[in-house]
DNA sequence: GTGGATCAAGTCAACGTTGACGTAACTGAC
DNA sequence: GTCAGTTACGTCAACGTTGACTTGATCCAC
């Protein structure tokens, strides 16, 4: 059906051979000014487009990368999607991509489909923290950047984030703004997960190191979502613990203790100051803007490309890289 | 550097021929059982992984569809490259996105790659609605699915949803509970574009069929983001028009409403009910939830897909698939 | 036991491109 | 005028797979 022009219909019609017509394309040394031009004109004169399977088949590279999320949905992932997606376009590959639903079969298939269009690599965000199906895929020769997963080992590298550097970030503005009763709305995965706790840590942490009294009755952990977060805050009130200071796992969650503070008729910051983390793009559109912690999703994606880049190109076949996170300061703290 | 083992490489292994290995890997008929049993084993043993270029190279079948949008931040976009997403996993597809930030040079490039990958079909959210490029590829090959935008043509498909449908149930449903001082907040564009602009045509012809009077100044025209949405409605506020209803462009606008509501200190919905456009899935989690006219994403995803393999496998090669729009109605309206 | 099906394979070329290598014509130094 | 070096091509094979065709062997009917 499909049966675009190939090399041989412009060569036949420039009247040289196809590898001319090839050396022309891809602007190898080789060939007069007059060819050249010749091949030139063909090339527009049947609309040739270069096929990228063939060439991808012999110079076993693609120009792709395969990008792989929980979902895409939340505007984190959204973000983050969109950073990687720029910076592919900028190093001039084609991206694709897949979301696995934290579902680590799925996971494992989407790596091997991923091989299979032999892209030159990935860019992954494991179902919870999952390292084997990672490790597996890259031992067989996949290029793979994980996002906020330090994993060391060939073919591996990490793009990281420190999570409870920011964390204390805000929990220390918060401090110096006045704020002495702090709480935290947490995510409930949290507390059987490897990586989930860190900000928990950071709170109790930070806490104590203000001279701050900490229990456990000031962590309440509901889903990371808006609801979620509106109930976390709810049970807070409802359970009457003092506070006038909230730290939000994410910025889901604090847009419903925003609400649940409305609600309530305590004023943010006012009464209540309130910073979220991720500083999803929404932030700076609510009433009041949210304070929250950044994670650049723009650089995030810039380096993980880059960090592929090298990966292929040098000799050191595991790097970490670290990016900055940043609390920006609004009007909810 | 990437040498994944190949059809030859189980075939040695098996003691058989590549050819009776890859009707194995295929499951066409031609082999015993005996034979099945130890390919499978050499397969496993080796780790093959059949590789999708050179099979496409033969086939011209991919199994990729190319998704391309203007941006994907977006919630709407978002939710709606989620729906593809699904839809094209659940046909057993391959996924490569793009964003073409509506700019009509990049969306032809990004055209032209997705042929020179030979996805088996394009689905496409055309910039400015554009037609005219989307109308070249299909022509040079290239099965194409176009949202929002009906398109006739060989290799072309439509999926389409009523927006002035949509709007006039958002309108007939303020009406209907009793509000007569209605406003629209709009897009700035949609003064000079084809596509933008049904809505505000629904909402003048729904005004007037409900006997209500439509004057200029109840259309007021912003970015269609939150930002935008509060804008609009402080300076509906601000000119002092009387008004008890309020229908928004998209969702984005009617939160920042929302939020200009609350700061001017009016109730939603008693003194001002509000309606916003396309269902984000936000508008459920809002304080007062949100009323909304929702485009239902995931099956815009399904019926898009379903098309492209309709189209390749019919003669007909025009077809165009409305998907239902209906009103959610929560408690803003 | 002969002939026609059917089955279980194998052989070969082709998909469209590029890597490796070959070669004729030209250039310039001595 | 010869030879080495360069330029501008061409030839051929290979990437890993499948389509089209061929080849024996086995089976069953008559």
């Amino acid at each position: 059906m499909r049966r675009g022009s190939t090399l041989h219909d412009v060569a036949a019609l420039a009247g040289v051979s196809p590898r001319t017509v090839s050396r022309v394309v891809n602007d190898e040394a080789g060939f007069g000014e007059a060819t050249r031009l010749r091949v030139l004109e063909a090339i527009e004169k049947v609309g040739y487009r270069p096929n990228m399977l063939a060439r991808a088949l012999i110079t076993r590279r693609t120009g792709t990368v395969g990008l792989v999320v929980p979902q895409m949905v939340d505007p984190f992932f959204a973000e983050l999607v969109d950073g990687v997606q720029a910076a592919a376009k900028a190093s001039g590959r084609t991206m694709i991509i897949a979301k696995h639903d934290d579902d680590l079969a799925e996971f494992d298939s989407i790596l091997d489909t991923l091989s299979s269009f032999a892209v030159d690599g990935a860019i992954v965000y494991s179902p919870r923290g999952d390292r084997a199906t990672l490790i597996k895929h890259a031992m067989r020769g996949l290029p793979t950047v994980a996002f906020g997963m330090e994993i060391s080992g060939t073919n591996l590298g990490s793009v990281l984030w420190d999570i409870s550097r920011g964390a204390e970030l805000a929990i220390e503005h918060l401090v110096r703004i006045g704020r002495t009763k702090l709480v935290m709305l947490s995510h409930t995965g949290a507390r059987n997960s490897l990586l989930l706790p860190r900000r928990e840590t950071a709170f109790r942490h930070t806490l104590q190191s203000a001279g701050l009294q900490f229990s456990e009755e000031r962590v309440v952990r509901k889903d990371p979502t808006i609801d979620g977060g509106r109930a976390a805050m709810q049970a807070v009130l409802l359970a009457g613990t003092p506070v006038d200071g909230v730290f939000a796992y994410n910025d889901a969650m604090a847009i419903g203790a925003l609400q649940a503070l409305a609600v309530a008729g305590l004023r943010v910051p006012k009464d209540v100051a309130l910073v979220g983390f991720n500083d999803i793009a929404m932030c700076s559109a609510l009433v009041p803007a949210l304070t929250s912690v950044r994670l650049d999703r723009a650089a995030i994606g810039r380096e993980a490309v880059a960090l592929l880049d090298r990966m292929r190109s040098s000799a050191v076949h595991q790097q970490s890289v670290y990016v900055d996170v940043e609390l920006i300061v609004r009007q909810s703290a």
